[in-house]
DNA sequence: GTCTATATATAGATAGAC
DNA sequence: GTCTATCTATATATAGAC
């Protein structure tokens, strides 16, 4: 992995573990093993770094739709495969999801970020929209509401149950919301009784 | 007011609008018109400050919930007031909730603010399972997972849906998802074609 | 209770040697 | 591409006068 390569891994990481606003280049040094001086020479500001970082999650969620696209996979387990792309933030290590984070701090970053923070944010609307007017035609999804209303509370749901599971250092909050977002669009009602 | 409750004021809609980490003692001083050295007699640390705006808010809702009862409204009311007390956020000012920005921010600040940040957590969480749980009883609510699951759900699309409004310049989404969310509860179909 | 002045640390960033 | 050295600005915080 090339140097550069490395500075998004770990600044992407801090990102998610503690928000924009509170890792330095002096913080990505120390991790990277190189010099804060180094850091500018692939990344002239902090802005630059962070607008490569949403960037890349952009790019990483257009390739990982694509390579969904080759699995066969019917529509319920698409969605299935869309809450595991979120589960990793919250079994493995203390994150949130980029939305999240950068969505809280937003008034605190450059216009450039805050754009293409809105534009990944509408990539996966639209990802969702396209799965639930699939899965409604098929008949595995059993709505009622516009899928625009049904893909803005997924995502909003989604969002936020990430960051109150890691608030409350319960991940179990993350599995409640996905079994009861899933249940409610196959039209199934969630079992009684069903314990945190 | 005094100063210290201007200081609160102050520090609170820096909060609210850029996060705990994108404010300093500087900013607050130009706002209240006082030099930044003063701030700190008031509050020595910006710790100090953070836990007294957590714990403000905390009696503030207590307070809240106390005059609700006073009004002797039904259960969907006390709901439809309960989304009231966010709706400010996205109509008045460029704000999320405090649970939005520290839950995003969290492991950057003390362990005494996460802590106060989790007991508010769980008073806005016992608040709504008793609504819940009441408006059951009377018939008003027909949902059929059980109540602690439903409060997470609520909880979560509504920090959610703040910040993504936010982020996407459009507070219809917060009225969309509050719609929902009602409808869901009181056993409703939303009206197929809502537009956002 | 508010001020001026200052301490100390760290932030983001640049210059220039190697 | 990485380093040392340095710049400038700003952060939190304190001392002590008024």
């Amino acid at each position: 992995m090339s140097t550069r390569e490395s500075i998004i891994e770990v600044a992407e990481n801090f990102i998610l573990e503690r928000g924009y606003n509170a890792f330095s280049f002096q913080d990505l040094a120390n991790m990277v093993g190189i010099k804060k001086a180094s850091i500018h020479y692939h990344f002239p500001t902090k802005e630059d770094l962070g607008k490569a970082i949403v960037s890349k999650f952009r790019t990483d969620f257009k390739e990982w739709a694509k390579q969904l696209e080759l699995q066969g996979l019917n529509h319920v387990e698409k969605l299935d495969a869309y809450f595991m792309t979120y589960k990793k933030f919250i079994t493995q290590g203390d994150k949130i999801s980029l939305e999240g984070i950068l969505g809280a701090e937003l008034n605190s970053l450059s216009e450039d970020i805050q754009e293409e923070l809105r534009l990944f944010f509408q990539d996966r609307v639209k990802w969702l929209k396209q799965l639930l007017t699939d899965g409604l035609y098929t008949g595995e999804f059993k709505f009622t509401v516009d899928v625009e209303s049904q893909a803005m509370m997924i995502v909003s749901s989604i969002q936020g149950v990430l960051q109150i599971a890691r608030t409350n250092k319960n991940p179990e909050f993350f599995f409640t919301v996905t079994r009861m977002i899933k249940n409610s669009l196959m039209g199934m009602q969630m079992p009684v009784g069903v314990k945190l």
